[in-house]
DNA sequence: GTGATACTAAAGTTCACGCTTGACTACTCC
DNA sequence: GGAGTAGTCAAGCGTGAACTTTAGTATCAC
């Protein structure tokens, strides 16, 4: 309903695993889309539609030279997730030292 | 084809949005299923089907008491996520420096 | 016991997503 | 120019995943 947010977009393009793949091979090194077709095995139309979906949540960046499409790993659209993973695990951090404290209090009171 | 690797798992989980809200309120209070029927608008079975899901890669755990089942998040399961997202990054950072050694060996045989 | 709550399990529906196909454009090389 | 390569675009197909519904079990409160 509610439009989707970047952190959504990349969460969602990370789910799939023939994208994490790319990014895999793309994190060695900058690829045309049809270096892809062989490794992947699929047609070229498809490994497209993917770097589209990749492209657009920011996870990769591409330009075209001559008839060649050339991408690269964006390691900015990476930290997005990373932000919102880290903070989950800052979050439940929190809660179990908000937890220590209200049993350090109890002991204090118990003396 | 290949059986899903636990990294496969997890981020296949984090791909629907419905999954990521679980986590964020979660990561701030465990809860049973039942609290997350009306702030999700959806049936408790729906809900359940997402906490299975959570629960099976290792995202959450939960533990039954008389009827109800409370549901905590696992920060273990968070860093396999971020494990694999360091490793796309630091295999970038890496490409970078080589690029960078190879334009300063460039640089020195020019003198 | 009765009724309400909390969950479990199975089956059915619906729709989005991954992928292919086919037709097209643009560039490169002979 | 012609042949082959790289990519784009639109349409369509099939499957799986996110739900719901329905029916059941176990627990709590009275």
């Amino acid at each position: 309903m509610r439009a989707p947010t970047q952190t959504d977009r990349v969460f969602d393009a990370l789910g799939d695993p023939t994208r994490r793949a790319i990014l895999e091979r793309m994190s060695k090194d900058p690829m045309p889309a049809s270096a892809l077709v062989k490794p992947l095995g699929m047609t070229l139309a498809g490994v497209v539609q993917h770097l589209q979906v990749l492209e657009a949540c920011g996870l990769i960046s591409s330009k075209k030279e001559g008839r060649v499409r050339t991408c690269q790993i964006q390691p900015k659209g990476l930290s997005i997730a990373m932000k919102w993973i880290s903070e989950r695990q800052a979050q439940w951090e929190r809660r179990l030292d908000a937890l220590a404290d209200l049993l350090n209090e109890d002991d204090e009171t118990d003396d």
